[in-house]
Parts: structure tokens; sequence; C-alpha cells
DNA sequence: TAAAAAAGTAGACATCGTCAACATCGAGGA
DNA sequence: TCCTCGATGTTGACGATGTCTACTTTTTTA
């Protein structure tokens, strides 16, 4: 007789699944209230079965930020293949896509730009940079193209890097007053962004 | 006679001096490192004094990083009032000012905008809209005295805020690549904001 | 100057991260 | 088929931490 899933001995994918119990938990008690107890405790395993997966807290939480740096990558890469678009209009989506990505995955988001919860690693460092080479690419392949203005891309990247993790992270924690309409104001930054690009 | 400082039975100024420890240990070794027992040591004082000035540790941190806020604003304030600029060549050197103070008190600056470690109190929302203020302050004189673009001087500001934010925050976490000349760096984003704003 | 308030201390306890030793399971070679 | 071994999960234990309670010492005030 087949065992109840809940009663097994072995999990099966605890690894998986404690990165998603990490990311739910944050969503709704936020990073300090995360323990490996509770963790554990919610996965349905005991206390220090985490630790056949990650070597400790700090891991855990690393990897669950580099997870969500591969998932944004990738809301990223979606939005710039996006061919009912042309260049130009693909770079702007994925300007939405890096707001909407912060907004509706804010655990996420917080976590990956917090130094105080994480520590590097190589696969860290990778996953982290794979998202900022995205937008470097597009801004090298517009000034291919002549729709934006020459300049060194690594500039301009940091520029509207700086511009969409600013507003996303002032967002995300309220730090931004008196927005009562997000669209006309990611409009507005649209703008300015343009401005500043295009010839 | 007069017993030695260190060994008083009252402190003095605990509260303050709670308030630098914290300061100067998240600098040294993060905020994760901040222990109420080694901050209480190193000031030289028993384990539960703190809580005769703070609640709990939270309210400490929180404490904190609303004295990082005030001394955020003073720092924007003195170079607003400096008098050897113009109007527009100070909103230049505020910009200065803000990437400055994020660097030289990191500490401070990951703590203001840190979710995860603070609790939001009435006194930390005035500190900190004291500092967004004084931004939109001066987009507005600016705007009277048409140095720059009539528009909604809150999503200027809001613009403003969130390239500069993005921009002091990436910088501290290393997450910005390739900068080998800070100041060109910044002079690129001067004159990114300039073009954006002035007509 | 006496009494109360303010500031600091020590004991105690629940919770947390995590190490060590032990238990159970699944896969593959004898 | 059985046996063994590596992978995975469990329980016990311990030191560190935040913080409550009760007590002590100093300062303020009436």
């Amino acid at each position: 007789m087949i065992k109840n899933i809940q009663q097994r001995y072995h999990h099966g994918d605890l690894r998986t699944s404690l990165i998603k119990a990490t990311v739910e938990m944050i969503n709704k008690q936020g990073v300090e209230a995360i323990t490996m107890r509770s963790l554990s405790n919610w996965v349905g395993v005991s206390r220090t079965a985490a630790y056949r997966h990650f070597s400790n807290k700090v891991d855990l939480l690393t990897a669950t930020a580099t997870e969500g740096f591969k998932q944004f990558s990738l809301a990223l890469r979606v939005a710039r293949l996006d061919y009912s678009e042309d260049e130009l209009g693909r770079f702007r989506l994925m300007g939405q896509a890096y707001v909407q990505f912060a907004i509706e995955h804010s655990a996420y988001y917080g976590l990956m730009f917090s130094d105080a919860s994480i520590q590097k690693t190589d696969a860290f460092d990778e996953a982290s940079s794979a998202a900022f080479t995205e937008l470097v690419d597009i801004l090298v392949t517009l000034q291919e193209a002549n729709k934006i203005k020459t300049e060194d891309p690594k500039m301009q990247a940091n520029f509207v890097w700086s511009l969409m993790h600013g507003f996303s992270s002032l967002l995300i924690n309220g730090k931004l007053q008196h927005i009562d309409d997000l669209s006309k104001e990611m409009t507005y930054l649209d703008q300015k962004i343009m401005a500043s690009l295009v010839e």
C-alpha cells in the first residue's frame, strides 16, 4: 500500500519546496519572520531536514534570491521577445516588466537586493549579472540600429537600471508619496527615459 | 571623589551612545551582527539597560534610522544653502550630496531604506518625508524661477529621487558593474537629469 | 530631606540556528 | 533476490539571543 504523501519519510523534492515556502512566508510575514523551524514545519518535515540541502539559513536565503534573479531575467527576456513590437517598443516593455515583477514578487525582489540576509555566491552573481546583461544587450542592439544615442552602453544601462530599481524599491516600501495613478507615473518615467536616450 | 566614567552606575547619555554604537557596529559588521548584548557590552553597560530607552531591538534600529534621516536631510539642506552657486547649481549640489551621504554613511543609508529591520513610526515617517520635502521644495522654486520645465513637481521629485536612490543603493551593494570613475558616472547622470528637467 | 521617578543590573525562560549521532529509504551490484 | 551504501530525514543537545520580572542604585522633586 502506498503511503500518504504527507507521511512519507522522504519528502521527494524538499529543496524546491523549501525555496517556495521561503517565498510564501516572506510575502506573508516578511524576512525577519523566517525561521528554519517554522519553514520545516510548514513543509511538513523535521527541524533540521533543510540542512541536507542548504548549509545554513543564509545559504537557503541566498538560493532563494538566486532563484528570484532567474525568474526575473526570464520575465525581462519574455518582454524582449514580444515581436508584436519593434525593438524600441520591446525595450519599453522590459521597463514595464521590470516594475511589474518587483510589484508582483516583492518578496523575491526585496530579498534579491537585500545585502543583509544574503551572502553572495558564484551562482548568485551569475544569476544577478544575467539580468543586467539582458539590459546592456538590448541597448547595444538599439545603438547599432540607430534607434538611440551612441554612448557607452554600460553607462546607459546603469542609468536605466538605477531609475528602475530606485522606483521599484521605493514603490514597494511605500516611500514614494502621492501616487494615485501608477500607470501615469510610469508613463512619465518612460518619457524621461526615451528623451534621455533618443537623439 | 568622582568615579571614573566607565564605572559609574548611570551612564549619562545611554540613548545617544547606543545609537552611535549601532551605527559603528553596522559599518563594521553589518546589521545581522547587531545584538542587544554585544551593543550593551560595547557601550559598557549591562545586557538589558537598553530597554530603559528603547522598547525592543526593532525600536532601537528604527530610532537609529530616524536619526539617519535627520542627518541626511541636514546634508541636503547644507548643499541647498551653498550660495556660491545659483539655484540650479545648488540643486545639482544636492544630487552630489545625496550620493556622497549614501557612500560615507552606508550603514545609515542601508538601514534607512531597509524594510526588514525597521518598523515605521510617526517620528520615522516625519524624518523620512522631511528629506523628500527638501527635494520637492527646490523643484517648485526652480519652476517658479523658470529654470526648469513646468510639470507636476511631485512627479519630477519621484523621478529624481528614484534615480538617486537606485544609483546609490546599487552602488553601495556593488551591483553596478564596471565603475572605474565614479565622478564620470555621476556627471553622466547629472547631464541626464538636467536634460530631463530643463526645457 | 523623604519619597518617587529614572536608570541600571541580574535571573530566568522560550526560541533560534545548528552540530552530532541515529534511523529510514531507494538504487544498484553480488 | 538480497545486501549494502549513499542520500535523506529525525531526535537530542547546546550555546546565543531577545526580553520579561524583580531588584538596586542614583537623581529629581515636592
